[in-house]
DNA sequence: TGCAATACTTACCAAATGGTAAGCATGACT
DNA sequence: AGTCATGCTTACCATTTGGTAAGTATTGCA
């Protein structure tokens, strides 16, 4: 297997909790950003990635891929020249955006707390 | 800076948004389950070692001191021969561990939806 | 004297993760 | 024929992360 390749089914532990086996499909250093951005809507893969900025394209697409896999995004190819693909969040998706709510808001809180830096992201929504 | 020698002071961004934020302090193969373990109450290194199967003592005390350097465990020396150390949750890592909560339940019924194998963790209260 | 217990500390190494930059395929447009 | 746009794919490399195993300090106890 290649440098890329991801994995081709979800990631199945063991795991020892519940935090364990919802880290293992958030973690990454853009994951959590991608489920973000595509809770406002379906994102084509250029657009994921103009609204993530320092984003690598190969980073984009393994992501992508690893969250397809654990059936967090859904992923539909127009074939049409250039080609056009649309990723959206599954149900399974959203459940997880919402139960990641909690950390998010706490982490905002964080970010006051101590006066962290802001990063600017052009507004998407 | 050694291969071991810990920032000195919390990480601090600068981030894209709260989850960025939030992650960055529970990032780490072990940290969630130190804070769960803690969430239990106060635990000497020795029991949390016990507690957490798999884990060296070189990523514990790494893990530990990145915690206390962030502000969400506190560290108690008692200088008596053997060494006694006690490790514990401050308020905000309660809240943080409060705001983890949700994610553990979604992770919790990840485990079932795939049929997870769970590891097996000896009982420490 | 020598070993046990506890909480680290250190050196060294392997694997995982992420970045850069170039390449590929397709068809419209010039 | 050459360029553009899009969505990847690949090779290669640097950094980060984590693991193993040995060593340190102190004092009680056999």
């Amino acid at each position: 297997m290649t440098d890329t390749a991801p994995s081709a089914e979800p990631r199945s532990g063991p795991y020892i909790c519940g935090i364990d086996a919802a880290m293992d499909v958030v973690s990454g250093k853009w994951k959590s950003l991608i489920l973000w951005e595509l809770d406002a809507g379906t994102r084509r893969f250029g657009e994921l990635r103009r609204g993530l900025p320092g984003v690598s394209e190969k980073m984009l697409i393994q992501h992508l891929r690893e969250l397809e896999y654990d059936g967090l995004v859904h992923r539909e190819v127009y074939r049409e020249v250039p080609p056009r693909v649309e990723y959206s969040l599954t149900e399974l998706g959203r459940e997880l955006n919402a139960a990641l709510e909690p950390l998010a808001e706490w982490g905002r809180r964080r970010i006051d707390r101590i006066g962290a830096e802001r990063v600017e992201l052009p507004a998407t929504g």
